[in-house]
DNA sequence: AACAAGACCTGCATGC
DNA sequence: TGCATGCAGGTCTTGT
């Protein structure tokens, strides 16, 4: 599911439910996702108030008191829901956490059928998985400058370039595909060959899908859902994710798929070069 | 060093 | 109906 514009719904939602209050409870499932999860992580996490939420690419991070982050990573197909009465444990609830209010308590629910998700806790400075990671798309960091000079040292397609969460933060490949489209650019372009006015396209045309997702709520394709339950409505502003055969909104050309390093790209071949 | 392929895991759609 | 197959929003690890 989540990239850059899931987690940053999911982040949104969680705010209300979540700053400022106190975990009152914890559960934890089981004691590994895609890694073994921190020794005795519910005990470690009851009682702590929660602090700011904030997100790094499709980071998810909770301050806590005590100068400790949580870390929550999504995979593929995890989301978070909140409940506002106590809600029966499901099969791929990994993690619960009951918030205290002053108003009504709210129950958080991890859920991560595939368990290519991730929680972990830590302390001062930054995360390993944090480390090396690009700019924020979103932020000042990022530039059409600074992807050119990243794109000027690869060799291979823009599109896994993209995907690439060292070079830019966030973008997976439904929002890869979606930028390029927008951006005129083929996925199968040589990165290197990005000079200044396509990397001026393709860094505007990234800002441009991903703050249009975030307003959406993201994109529903079969797991994500907000944390209010719910779907993301920019599946129906994709313009080429996963219509392979049907016509270009723009050009009216049958949109073709293509397999880049084992994940499917779309692309309009009237409209991208 | 960059790149592609394999691995991890479950659920769902499809086709026989 | 059952079963095999392929595919899925991610990314670390391995091998070239």
């Amino acid at each position: 599911m989540p990239e850059l514009p899931e987690v940053e719904t999911v982040r949104r939602a969680l705010v209300p439910a979540m700053e400022g209050r106190r975990i009152s409870n914890a559960y934890i499932g089981r004691p590994d996702l895609r890694w073994p999860l921190p020794d005795n992580l519910a005990a470690r996490l009851t009682g702590r108030m929660v602090g700011p939420l904030s997100r790094r690419g499709k980071f998810l991070l909770v301050s806590l008191d005590g100068d400790e982050t949580m870390l929550m990573h999504l995979g593929m197909s995890g989301s978070v829901r909140i409940h506002h009465k106590r809600p029966a444990i499901g099969r791929h609830d990994h993690m619960v956490l009951e918030m205290a209010g002053a108003a009504a308590p709210a129950w958080i629910v991890f859920n991560d059928p595939r368990r290519f998700g991730w929680i972990d806790l830590f302390g001062d400075g930054t995360h390993p998985m944090l480390a090396g990671m690009g700019p924020e798309p979103l932020g000042n960091e990022f530039s059409a400058a600074t992807l050119m000079d990243g794109l000027a040292a690869r060799r291979g397609p823009v599109k896994t370039a993209l995907l690439d969460q060292r070079l830019v933060a966030g973008i997976g490949n439904i929002y890869a595909c979606e930028a390029l489209f927008g951006a005129g650019i083929s996925p199968r372009r040589r990165s290197y060959t990005i000079r200044r006015q396509r990397a001026d396209r393709l860094a505007a045309a990234i800002k441009d899908v991903l703050v249009r997702a975030i307003e959406d709520g993201g994109t529903s394709l079969r797991d994500h859902v907000q944390p209010g339950g719910e779907i993301g409505y920019f599946v129906q502003r994709l313009s080429v994710y996963g219509r392979a055969g049907a016509p270009c909104h723009s050009c009216g050309t049958p949109i073709r798929s293509l397999v880049q390093s084992g994940r499917s790209s779309f692309y309009c071949p009237g409209c991208q070069r």
